[in-house]
RNA sequence: GGCGACAUAGCCAAGUGGUAAGGCAGAGGUCUGCAAAACCUCUAUUCCCCGGUUCGAAUCCGGGUGUCGCCUCCA
């Protein structure tokens, strides 16, 4: 069964063949480090984390990377304002994009190469190209000259002449054709700065790409992936230099997330309606918003709001409540060993893999793959009773981790109670055997405003966290 | 003006030629001390509109309409 992936590119349904066989070459672009990242930079971050994880799973040797742009004019700007060096912010900010994607279950790459480390390369990269006549410098500065490319606008499907009409005029009188773009800046008066054959200056945003792609994946790489509005003018233009260079193609699979919208409109700093992790995180609990974000498929458009994300953190409990009886069944009524009886049931275990796999296989179908993990719990529910056999407890609770883990969902711990709490329910147990409902009810209504949900169960009392 | 994506129930969302998955919300029921959880039943004769192809279309083709994105830093 093969992987079929929309190609950007070639904009159809691809079987995904990588260059070397087993092993998948895939780079990712990052954060440009000058603030908190948000919900919508976090879609295409859990998207291919998701990506990544599933083509592990699939048996791909994945190697992984997603750069740092840490030098830029927004950061070279955000940092004068704050009276920061750039530097200090980008670090500071690069902080940050851990702690947030650690929050939110998102893997580190690989490698996390930054712009700054790799200047080296990048004038590399730029002298190349200026040799081979396809880049040229005025006034410090170096451009690629995009007529110099025949191929140019193939990934966007742009005609750089139909381009013209609907263009900004750039200020810049330095290029040849508007759509040229700066592989390095010269430096003005108190940048950042680096030494090149053409002064001192800093690389363009573009080149760092090509470049940090070339070092750690080679020449082709197996996908390309990022968001939607990267695809013109960034992901053209890393193509344009990279192919010009070369003469191989630079990726194989050219991947773009679906925008996610908030209102019904863009999210972004200048409108002022950016959401960052730690904002949604004190509402809602970070697990929900990854299978939100999860929960369409990744090329589809997504809008943000609150309903939405309450929506998800309620079927995300839904799944956990399953996880959650079974292990008490498992830890206290369950029969030891295995049963005959469950040859069905495990049956059935082995299909829902299966239409899992498929799901997944079809463009990275996470909708749908979420879709058999409901089926799945719906069946056990019908099927798994207190007195199921540990065996098949034992299979399904890990089938949950299998197939949760593929989705970076589905790994939280119940964990343990305060002694405080554990107190209050053995009193609430000895309220219940006295039949003294109001008592028993009155701690249950406290714990509840801890955020402590009682089920009373055949099995014994069982506590969860109250979704959130 | 050019390029592209999307349009399925109250909401979200799968489904790319064979007779509408799943989730949330809602109604009724079973179970329960009451709840909760879970289960059962119900909630789109229909997939933005109009044509066409086909035995058959939400799915393919043509034409509209609407929403969004890119063409400028933007995920």
């Amino acid at each position: 069964m093969a992987i079929r992936v929309y190609n950007t590119l070639t904009r159809r349904h691809e079987e995904f063949v990588p260059l070397v066989d087993g092993e998948v070459k895939m780079y990712v672009c990052g954060p440009t480090v000058y603030a908190e990242f948000h919900i919508g930079n976090a879609r295409v971050f859990t998207v291919f984390d998701a990506i990544r994880r599933y083509l592990g799973y699939r048996g791909f040797k994945v190697t992984y990377v997603q750069n740092f742009t840490d030098i830029d004019d927004k950061i070279i700007n955000r940092a004068q304002a704050l009276g920061m060096h750039p530097a200090a912010l980008a670090e500071l900010e690069i902080g940050h994009y851990f702690r947030d994607a650690d929050t939110l279950g998102i893997k580190r790459a690989d490698v996390h190469p930054r712009a700054t480390e790799e200047i080296g390369q990048i004038i590399d990269l730029a002298c190349r190209l200026i040799d081979a006549g396809y880049a040229y410098v005025a006034a410090g500065d170096v451009y690629f000259s995009v007529n110099s490319f025949r191929r140019y606008g193939e990934l966007s499907g742009q005609d750089p002449e139909q381009l013209e009409a609907g263009a900004r005029v750039d200020v810049t009188e330095l290029k040849r054709h508007h759509l040229d773009f700066a592989l390095w800046k010269a430096a003005k008066p108190g940048e950042p700065a680096w030494p090149s054959p053409w002064g001192p200056g800093r690389p363009g945003w573009h080149i760092e790409c090509s470049a940090m792609a070339r070092r750690y994946l080679g020449e082709t790489i197996d996908i390309h992936a990022g968001g939607p509005d990267l695809i013109f003018p960034h992901h053209e233009n890393e193509k344009a230099q990279s192919e010009a260079l070369t003469g191989a193609p630079f990726a194989r699979y050219w991947l773009h997330v679906g925008f996610l919208s908030f209102d019904g409109e863009k999210m972004s700093k200048s409108l002022g309606n950016v959401l960052t992790i730690p904002q949604l995180t004190q509402t809602f609990d970070p697990e929900a918003i990854r299978f939100f974000l999860l929960s369409s498929h990744y090329r589809s458009p997504l809008s943000y709001s609150e309903e939405l994300l309450a929506a998800a953190a309620t079927g995300l409990g839904r799944l956990y409540n399953a996880i959650g009886t079974y292990r008490q069944w498992l830890t206290a009524t369950a029969k030891a060993g295995a049963d005959p009886a469950d040859e069905g049931i495990r049956k059935r275990l082995q299909r829902y893999r299966q239409r899992f796999i498929e799901a997944m296989d079809d463009d990275f179908n996470t909708a749908d793959a979420i879709a058999v993990l409901f089926e799945l719990t719906r069946d056990l529910n019908i099927t798994l009773t207190p007195d199921s056999s540990r065996d098949i407890l034992t299979v399904a609770l890990d089938l949950y981790a299998e197939l949760g883990g593929v989705l970076g969902l589905l790994g939280r711990e119940d964990g343990v109670l305060g002694a405080e709490v554990e107190r209050l329910l053995e009193l609430r147990q000895q309220a219940r055997q006295a039949r003294n409902w109001a008592e028993a009810d009155a701690i249950r209504d406290r714990l509840a405003a801890q955020g402590i949900v009682l089920e009373d169960t055949p099995a014994g009392v069982r506590w969860k966290r109250a979704p959130r």
